[in-house]
DNA sequence: TTTCATTTGTCCGTATGTATT
DNA sequence: AAATACATACGGACAAATGAA
């Protein structure tokens, strides 16, 4: 299971990332679902906003994720709705 | 042909903003026609009224429609009336 | 004239993501 | 990294204009 730990060497926002990808695949978020805010991310992992924006990026870059302005990032449902 | 979808990307605003002006461009209200109150684009988007202004709005800065206070807002005749 | 429904105008606050410095 | 401004979106409230009953 993925984890977050300031001893990894890997890059603090590959492994939010790694971890919400867990959630996603795991279906914990289902489809349509929406994920914590950057200001979540923030707040729950102690980071930078620029560093929350950078997970839900690399998420967005896998196709996993769908990031709308003004309204938040989700879980894209299986084909065109 | 333009459509609104929850999951495409584009502000919620401009996308039914596309719709109006498809409708508008291939004569589906004509001259001084009214087109939907604010509140009929509400009801039948379900957005905020303020998405339903900015649609609104965006159409207006190109021209396509005139909005009177109290009335409505209206595809304008070719030329002054 | 008065009343009422409809419609747009304006302002408030909150939440979210974007872009720039 | 932090701050700032901006764009988008939702919800509520009240005002003003219009037109019909």
């Amino acid at each position: 299971m993925a984890t977050v730990s300031d001893w990894d060497p890997t890059p603090i926002s590959r492994q939010i990332a790694a971890v919400l990808r867990e959630k996603i695949k795991s279906g914990e978020y289902g489809p349509e679902a929406r994920l914590p805010s950057e200001k979540d991310l923030v707040q729950e992992y102690g980071v930078a906003r620029e560093t929350a924006r950078r997970v839900f990026r690399f998420l967005r870059e896998e196709g996993l994720v769908v990031t709308l302005p003004g309204r938040g990032t989700f879980v894209p449902p299986k084909d065109g709705v």
